[in-house]
DNA sequence: AAACGATAGCCGAACAAGCCCCGAAGTGCA
DNA sequence: TGCACTTCGGGGCTTGTTCGGCTATCGTTT
């Protein structure tokens, strides 16, 4: 559904007021920001966003105005650092609740999802350089070619390319030359969750 | 579910006083920061908050307020995607309007930021590929060793590292073994751009 | 060209609900 | 027993809802 000029400007007059801080505008600030004398005026203005699913609303509360993602505005999700990843290496977690915001698209999967930051090069070969952030969808299987972060029993999490080969037997193919894959059985691996993106800074 | 001004006032605080402390306040505590005279002003806020799902508490017990991770939407911000860029070859701009959502961290910059999807492994060896989106931040110059989008004479523009050698004499390095770096004198190179984030979706 | 209908945008006023705060008495736990 | 949280009733204020009515614009029908 496509927007009006007014309805445009107030959708962003929202977005950046709750970007600002953290809650939405009344109608009153709204409608004294558009210079109306009604309320009504925004009342209405809200109802047609509504309808057209840009914005959602409880029923005579206050100050509950939803913004949804959109073509007109996209937004992030701040996801959970849990730690960092190398080759062969458990995932180490770490002590402070950190985040780092990700773009939504990334994450428009179902299931939760956090991010790892990648500790050297181990992955090299799928283009992942160390500093990199990763960002997982919690899964428990994968599909052939996946890069997948796999727990090993008692050997630790590791990030690597898995491949379904025969008899339950299964391939991890480490991103890089210099080392060779692993072959384990079904029953000895758990899948953590699938690499559905990557994010790196300059 | 939306907050009110004094529902996110009292948040905050909350996650800024767990933040410091390791515990939560208690009543008391909220009730004389927030200048209350009644205990019973508190529980009704942390009761909205509770039920607007953004902390949890357990019946009767001393300090047990827990913060609950609600989706913290950090803003994105649209990119315009101007085109695509691969080893030598000219920016090809698109003809339709495209933006890209990229994590405002990776903006934060001075000056005006574009994107552009790579076309082709021109960039593999800096771990950008085919497909993969690079964040650029508009300059006129560059640092060493910095990723550049340069726009040649009359020769289109490319992306490469920067290093500046003697006499004025630039070196524009591929980032791919199969090509030879490019050498040229600083009045025939204009900079168009720093490459500052890249991200890729899988 | 004129008439029509639909939609957007705006107003004022009456109304209803929620929000925010209070004091006081009650409850559960160590 | 004492402390901290809970519950209840109540009051003032803020905020959202609804209704009738107005003008303007745009595309369609007559």
């Amino acid at each position: 559904m496509a927007l009006t000029k007014r309805q445009r400007e107030i959708l962003t007059y929202l977005q950046d007021y709750a970007g600002d801080r953290g809650y939405a505008p009344s109608f009153e600030e709204i409608a004294a920001h558009f210079n109306y004398n009604s309320l009504a005026t925004v009342h209405e203005h809200l109802t047609n966003l509504e309808r057209k699913g840009y914005i959602r609303r409880s029923y005579n509360e206050s100050r509950a105005i939803e913004i949804l993602p959109s073509d007109v505005f996209s937004r992030a999700i701040d996801l959970p650092l849990l730690g960092t990843v190398a080759a062969g290496m458990p995932i180490e977690s770490l002590s402070y609740n950190e985040t780092v915001a990700v773009p939504q698209e990334l994450v428009s999967r179902s299931g939760e999802h956090y991010v790892l930051k990648v500790r050297g090069n181990s992955m090299i070969d799928e283009q992942i350089r160390d500093g990199d952030f990763v960002i997982v969808n919690e899964r428990r299987s994968a599909d052939n070619g996946e890069m997948v972060i796999a727990l090993l029993n008692n050997r630790g999490a590791t990030c690597k390319k898995f491949y379904r080969e025969r008899d339950g037997r299964i391939r991890l193919q480490p991103a890089n030359e210099t080392l060779s894959p692993m072959y384990v059985h079904e029953n000895d691996i758990a899948i953590q969750g699938v690499v559905v993106g990557v994010i790196r800074r300059y």
